[in-house]
DNA sequence: GCGCTATAATAGTCAAAGATGGTCAAAATA
DNA sequence: TATTTTGACCATCTTTGACTATTATAGCGC
């Protein structure tokens, strides 16, 4: 029952709770959850990427650190543009997800929309052989990204 | 030797009774009937499937787990009940549109959500040789629909 | 003091091992 | 024959550790 990354990524989120970002330092971390410090880069890479809307810097050596920052919705004429880009012509599961979840932080879309995107994306509505379902997944998804911005622009 | 399969059933159901959904560990729930790992999928598919008013979610890895959701029988939960019935394995778009606006008359959904309904299953979304069209459909819209109606329970 | 180097203090990468759940077809059973 | 049960093999997610890369600072010779 280890769940080891998703309290380390809670913990996270609670130091961010307040502000845009956060810095730490790898090691102190690591030992507070007592695990490998190379768990910490895992965390990051799987819930701190860019499609979950963060940004990551951070510098080695003494006096070394890791910043998390909650990066800004852009402009949404823009965001769908990069998203669409982001989506291709093949996605998976796991980076819709995140993109959905980034839509639901920037408000954009409520959370009872935001489920409705997990269900017609979701492992279990595209029943196909593995090879075909990613490609259906980002068919699907661009088709409801387009109509999610259409709807936010109040348009028809 | 009464079916492994019913007790298996039962059992899930029991731990439900008080909750719309319910988190188990595949391997712990085979091992506690003493049968194999996949017999757990058998039951899901068979017994818990979308068709039968579930969802079905689950993680793999270490954390990983099963987690059952169901509708609660209401009202509403007839309605979802024919309307899975009337989808079956495959439904034409024009169909689909018209229970969708069926929703919307209803006030089951928002517009915006109606909207994301038809985004998710209309023909570009679907890019498929047209005799698998309809049935991807219909996989996709029932997922959708148990989903909307657990929007509107305020479920989980 | 200045510049250089060695060392310590960080963080990053990657692949292997561990921990789950999923799929599918053959075997068993009703 | 249809349904159920099993097992071999697959896919995915997590955790760790060995090895690598970078940076600050202390110490040294000048």
């Amino acid at each position: 029952m280890a769940q080891l990354s998703d309290a380390i990524e809670r913990f996270i989120k609670e130091l961010m709770s307040e502000d845009q970002h956060v810095e730490l330092r790898r090691n102190e971390l690591a030992q507070h959850f007592g695990c490998a410090p190379s768990q910490i880069n895992y965390v990051l890479a799987t819930r701190f990427s860019v499609d979950h809307g963060y940004l990551i810097e951070s510098r080695r050596g003494g006096g070394g650190y890791v910043r998390i920052v909650r990066m800004r919705a852009r402009q949404e004429g823009n965001l769908l543009d990069a998203l669409i880009k982001r989506v291709g012509n093949s996605i998976d599961e796991e980076t819709v997800n995140a993109i959905i979840q980034h839509l639901r932080d920037c408000e954009i879309v409520t959370e009872n929309e935001a489920s409705l995107l997990r269900a017609a994306t979701g492992r279990n509505a595209l029943a196909l052989p593995v090879s075909g379902k990613d490609v259906l997944r980002a068919a699907v998804f661009k088709n409801m990204l387009i109509q999610v911005f259409r709807n936010a622009e109040g348009g028809v």
